[in-house]
DNA sequence: TTGACAACTGACTAATTAGTCATTATTATA
DNA sequence: TATAATAATGACTAATTAGTCAGTTGTCAA
């Protein structure tokens, strides 16, 4: 194991214990078995640190979660399969989802507010996509409310979870839950959440820009292994430098890459930058 | 204003946009406009302060629920009113609410995390109370699960509330709050929070000991109708009065008894709270 | 065996922190 | 006004922090 990665690791189980601001570079270390000046050769700041453990387990959670729900057949599962990821996944990665409950509204340190409030729109943004697709114009007047809702239920069941040594039972409790949303679904009437004050909170839209397109796709294709995800990535950064191949084609290649644990992050913003650009 | 007071009202602010740890005291009697040592004349530490302000607001907060939900008619405004004024509070004291939000669970001082978490615990036995008198026992297996999704409704649009800069109908918002309520306590079949997860929750922080566990398992003992389950509980119960047992021993008993439903639980328990003690 | 280079170390700096205390200022009382 | 009591000050300590860098160790090719 490289050193960055059980620099990462060790992190991770004290920002979890502790928080980010309480932990010092000097425990760090020390759990590492590594001097002091040796994380200084692997990350140029404490704060490099963290901003790499949260794009890390972020981008991955995100992503997945944003296929599954693009993906999605609307049947009786689907939610069900989306509650059950969810849960699975912040079980998995108990450590790191114990950090976002603790640290998310922080504000020591602006950089890092940023960070969580834009993935925790991409993740609103899935779960509206998801609701929409699920339920239609049902609930057209009523979807905001039921995007919090499944973001509270989310959150509060979580913490349930992950502070609270209990057994559980995954699937009783994704069950518990895709009952509960349909119910809201199908029989809510008195909306609260409206389109403005839904639209209101992602404002501040950093949208993502060519070059740090380019810049990301530079590095998955630094790391790619296989001929394959080689290939797809540089007919994309060509794609991408210069608009050439046909929806279908970017598609397929997307489709290459998005299994690749490296690439998936790229996928998700591969995606969206073209659906977006296409739309204009 | 007395000085205490004004320290007070200060850190709020201050505590309110950095979080409690990276707020010096240096900072706070600046904003005072006071000396060092002024401060340690009305305060003898930060954490005293700390303190001193989550005893002020959460112990109001936390009576005044309370009292609301035991005079409570059982009639259509109830629950309305309830929401109202959890939000109309958590908007008032929005400075201690977003304190609140983001602290809630940090680990870094434990007796705070006890503290909360005590509070914590008081408004949930409130919101149980409130669900059992107005649902009464239509929703016995379902009003664990209730109590989460009422504290995931607060949680969630408290933090909408709070971090957004929206303009809000606290009105619309507690109606249409009172519908979902009214939704899940009437249609809801499918529990996940059992009454032993419930209660739990009351142990995990705060070590259990010896004697709960023993009440626990005398509790099994009684509803034990299986001569394997009744003699493997009680040689349990005298391990646990005097340890005698190694324990490969011990975790054949545990084998024993932990597929009959009724033992599920203090097997769990006896799990933990064996493996916690011989690490020692 | 030697030399070159990278990996690593831990004592060090400079800054910041909570908390102390000898000193000074203010106020109340006689 | 004089004295005592109280309130307030801010320079100070001791501890801790993030980050640095001169020096040591390990590795590998010639």
């Amino acid at each position: 194991m490289g050193k960055k990665q059980l620099i990462m690791e060790r992190a991770l189980e004290l920002f979890a214990e502790q928080g980010f601001e309480p932990t010092s570079v000097q425990q760090i270390t020390e759990r590492c078995g590594i001097s002091k000046g040796a994380f200084y050769l692997s990350f140029k700041s404490k704060d490099e640190l963290i901003v790499a453990l949260i794009d890390q387990f972020m981008s991955q959670m995100i992503s997945n979660t944003d296929y599954q729900v693009t993906n999605m057949q609307n049947n009786e599962l689907s939610l069900y399969n989306f509650y059950f990821t969810m849960f699975q996944a912040s079980q998995k990665h108990s450590n790191f989802a114990k950090i976002l409950m603790k640290e998310q509204s922080h504000s020591f340190n602006s950089e890092l507010v940023l960070k969580f409030h834009d993935y925790d729109k991409l993740l609103e943004k899935t779960i509206l996509t998801m609701t929409e697709k699920l339920f239609g114009e049902r609930i057209e007047n009523t979807k905001y409310d039921l995007v919090y809702c499944i973001k509270g239920f989310i959150s509060i069941y979580s913490e349930l979870i992950l502070f609270n040594n209990v057994p559980v039972d995954l699937e009783q409790l994704a069950q518990s839950l895709v009952e509960k949303t349909n119910l809201l679904a199908s029989q809510v009437t008195i909306p609260f959440v409206t389109k403005e004050i839904f639209q209101l909170r992602r404002l501040s839209k950093t949208e993502i820009t060519n070059d740090q397109l380019l810049e990301v796709l530079e590095q998955s294709l630094n790391e790619a292994e296989e001929p394959l995800e080689q290939e797809s990535l540089s007919l994309l950064k060509q794609h991408l430098l210069e608009p050439s191949l046909s929806p279908a084609l970017v598609e397929g290649l997307l489709k290459n890459i998005q299994d690749y644990p490296n690439c998936k992050w790229i996928a998700f913003l591969l995606r969206n930058y073209l659906k977006l650009n296409s739309i204009k």
